[in-house]
DNA sequence: TAAAAAAGATGACATTTGTCACTCCTCTAA
DNA sequence: TTAGAGGAGTGACAAATGTCATCTTTTTTA
């Protein structure tokens, strides 16, 4: 694993996956000046609902989830952030509380940088703005397009979708299983089901042959199969 | 009916509800010089899903809804925009095709704004560009609780939920019953729910004594009751 | 203003999903 | 190495929601 306590923000290549490639050198010294280091353990909070954040969270390596909690005690998650993703952008933005709490699913890397060089730099360069303001507008894109899935896909449709998601976007291991594993509780947290209704659908899969499991991991047999059910009904 | 036609820009109250107020001068002179006056009948879309848009829409009068169809020929309402909004700005933004269908829930009154001088705007003031992006921010919170109610409530909830929201930011007429008259199908859409679903669930909540309905009318009796419904579970 | 169309309402039933209780397996820490 | 914890998996059943058919009421239109 590469040490990045030392590295500047200039000379760091997760800033091109996101809005800060568009910051100019003294916005960028500034806040690399500024910037801390946080390294989190896998199943600690980044931040939790409700909180209070003094800037966001530049995620250099690791994997965190956004999520929800409801007054029946579930957890739903909205989001899954990787490395490039700044957390936490949209309470520091509307100086509110977050709406969401983010907690790493694996070892996190990450770059805290102060909420007044993000303002700043948003009041100041209006290249920068429209960059968050890019972002911004995908996730709510993504966001728009998971109430629908939710409120129309049956749970064999968006377990479907979602291993289809997490293969392309995290790619598979030297064996074919998905990259990202997760453990059963959080995928149906994705899907926005229970921990039975989603591993039963799963046990189905398995017997139809479309997927293969081994604990946690899981790889995809059949992508055409899933990606119809994915798509039609 | 107040005639919008004639309207300037510098002189319309719709604007100060919207990121518009955060034009200079000149801006909102160019972006008056060149919007042009659209009245939609209700019913009928505004933009549809997949469009490419030239423009932006801001309401002065009238509600649409914004939804999206699936492959079992359900729509599901993401969201209600009224007078200030700015419709189609994401899909401008980001240069795409619009996510979402825009369609008239009553006879709307609304200026096109041609795309060329929204961007604009973005890259020079980026005052305005924040204010942008504060909306959408403030849609990005309010689709990620949309996305939480859906996969943890009951439609019963959602339903108490819908109605408080409706009760709350639509007003009631002179009788009492919410001023924002929905059909029951699209309560339903909102809900992510059959319409069957939502008129059962209606019919319940009227044998309880919590709403009374007149025609497409809902009057809520017992807001307590409801609110209880609503966050508790 | 009558006829037609659309929306509201309800019953009967099928399907999907949730809940609870339990077993089995795997990993970790003593 | 072994006990214990937590996650995976399953069965049985309950609850919630969807579907289809039908009837009534309201709204629209000729």
């Amino acid at each position: 694993m590469e040490n990045y306590k030392e590295d500047r923000c200039e000379n760091c290549i997760v800033r091109q996956l996101n809005a800060l490639k568009s910051l100019n050198k003294e916005q960028l010294k500034r806040i690399s000046d500024s910037k801390v280091y946080k390294s989190i353990k896998k199943g600690n909070f980044i931040f939790e609902e409700g909180e209070k954040l003094n800037g966001v969270f530049c995620v250099r390596d690791g994997v965190s989830k956004l999520s929800k909690m409801s007054d029946n005690g579930k957890d739903t998650i909205v989001k899954i952030a990787t490395r490039g993703e700044v957390l936490g952008k949209r309470s520091v933005i509307t100086e509110e509380k977050t709406n969401l709490s983010a907690v790493a699913i694996n070892d996190m890397e990450m770059c805290f940088i102060p909420k007044v060089h993000l303002l700043e730099s948003i009041n100041d360069n209006s290249q920068f703005a429209k960059a968050v303001l890019l972002q911004m507008a995908n996730d709510l894109k993504f966001a728009d397009n998971v109430i629908v899935n939710i409120a129309q896909k049956k749970v064999k449709q968006r377990l479907s979708e979602a291993l289809l998601y997490l293969d392309k976007n995290f790619g598979t291991d030297a064996e074919g299983f998905i990259a990202m594993t997760l453990n059963r509780e959080d995928i149906a947290n994705i899907l926005g089901t229970a921990k039975e209704t989603c591993i039963r659908t799963l046990t189905s899969f398995k017997k139809q042959g479309w997927i293969i499991t081994d604990g946690k991991r899981i790889k995809i047999k059949d992508h055409n199969m899933l990606l119809k059910f994915a798509e039609n009904r």
